[in-house]
DNA sequence: TCGGCCATGAAACATTTGTTGCATGAATGG
DNA sequence: CCATTCATGCAACAAATGTTTCATGGCCGA
């Protein structure tokens, strides 16, 4: 008899289920309704709540094959393992080639970013920005690719807020800047796999110093999350391509500056006004000739 | 300080992670990272890994408020319950007003943004990047918010053609540089409404040397991309809020320098690995290992 | 109706689990 | 410099786990 495939211990149950006795056919259909709670919980809880005998769950896995629960509960749990690797990986990897290979390699990408923004949790965001609208003082770390990030974030500060904010290191070594930061003040730290040592040597001054640490980062295990006030998560790994992704972080930072603004009221509107009136007046801009 | 919500154990656990003793970091750092693992393996399991005494689990939940591991298992396996999914009913439910108005300032800002990236057309992209791959040489000018898409373009572009990209004014004046296009390099400008003169003046210089020049802008009527090659098309006031958003233009430079990468084969991948190297060397990152 | 078979629950089993007491060694403060 | 605290690994502990055995009861064929 031909072994149906092994696919998921799942859909192993889900056959065998009908050739069972009736009580195990009981269990098994609870197992694979619950069957997070069942690579989590114990046996005998699971016995209590089903209503059932504990001997039955080691029983209904000998009976589809297992040498006992434990074997089969290891399977449910690397069933359910989130994706270790990227899903876009084997798509990048088998991509084709030909002309039209670079044409899929972008929208693939594009799509992966767009499903990405949603997932961003609006409300820590909007947290951060209160602990910025509160800081005294704005200190912004960003390296290598992330420095772009931080520095329109830096940007976007400034334009309400200009005496307040300043990128770590912008005037001299880094390291005299580690040593300014002080209680009420803010430090935002930008960062993702492989993780800069600078980046998480100022996550750890601002965290030494009292300052209010945000993280702007891919993981809440990145060691410049450690100890921080606030993480924004982004996902930099989930498009497909060579390079990590800083749609999600840039969009992230430009959140944070808007309800920041938002939160500054009249004053930060009238903040705004005079840095524009001043960048018209020295004509940075080209004249609207409409 | 001022205690943060305590939304989640990852979170509690990131915070009170700084202040712990040394092996108990080491510890935490590891459930934080193999967090799913810490909810279906046992103590010693998980110990054997870490390379750590199982008593230091225990210690550690309780370093951080729970009465044992158990407890903190317990806890990090109601956070991962999938039952929670859907991070898109927040989008769903009815705006409120009032505290939360910043969350949907958000939420909108996100939305608008992910629609906005599928409009992004594959296909300049792809021909913008062949004229870059073709290129001698590339200089890249942004001003203003758009000199973080400009340095992001540079770092990236840079990581596997280091002596044939630069940033206009790096090394001086912008106005030097304006004198070195020549025919048979690419000129990258970055802009959106209202348009700086330097990026206008930067485009004008490109195309009367004779260089290929690529705008990423706005609009097809931006003054930068008069006489442009290559037009790259972005949407900043697609969003709500207060400041354009640069999001398009990011995922538009990321993209055009990844199929530039792609179009580099096997050269640009062995460049790219003798960067990686040569940073790895210098220990700029965080080793892996946890 | 009888006898064998099997499903089923309860209890006993060996193992593994999380926990805690203790000794050691390093760091800290007077 | 010593006294003290504290972090840390080891080993023993009690509790809980998965498994097995056994007795029971129902089912079907002879």
């Amino acid at each position: 008899m031909a072994e149906p495939a092994k696919s998921s211990p799942l859909s192993e149950l889900r056959i065998a289920l009908p050739s069972l006795p009736l009580r195990l056919q009981e269990v098994g259909r609870f197992v694979a309704a619950n069957d997070y709670d069942a690579t989590t919980r114990s046996m005998r809880d699971l016995a209590a709540e089903a209503g059932a005998d504990p001997a039955a769950f080691t029983r209904l896995a000998k009976a589809i094959g297992y040498s006992g629960w434990d074997e089969l509960r290891a399977a449910l749990t690397e069933a359910r393992r989130p994706s270790q690797a990227a899903p876009f990986s084997a798509r990048a990897k088998g991509r084709r080639h030909g002309p039209n290979a670079d044409v899929t390699l972008i929208t693939d990408k594009l799509e992966a970013e767009a499903a990405g923004l949603p997932r961003i949790s609006a409300h820590a965001i909007a947290n951060a920005a209160r602990s910025l609208h509160d800081a005294q003082r704005i200190w912004i770390a960003g390296y290598r690719s992330c420095r772009s990030v931080a520095e329109l974030l830096n940007y976007e500060l400034r334009l309400f807020r200009p005496e307040q904010v300043q990128i770590v290191g912008a005037s001299g070594p880094d390291d005299l800047d580690l040593g300014a930061f002080r209680p009420g003040e803010a430090v935002i730290v930008i960062g993702f796999m492989p993780y800069t040592n600078a980046s998480v040597r100022v996550a750890q001054a601002a965290y030494r110093a009292g300052a209010t640490l945000i993280a702007i980062a891919d993981s809440l295990a990145a060691p410049m999350a450690e100890g921080a006030d606030h993480v924004l998560l982004f996902e930099a790994a989930s498009s497909p391509g060579f390079f990590p992704s800083l749609t999600g972080a840039l969009a992230i930072a430009q959140s944070l500056a808007a309800v920041t603004f938002s939160l500054g009221g009249a004053a930060a509107r009238k903040r705004l006004q005079d840095t524009e009136a001043r960048l018209a007046a020295a004509s940075t801009y080209v004249s609207e000739k409409g």
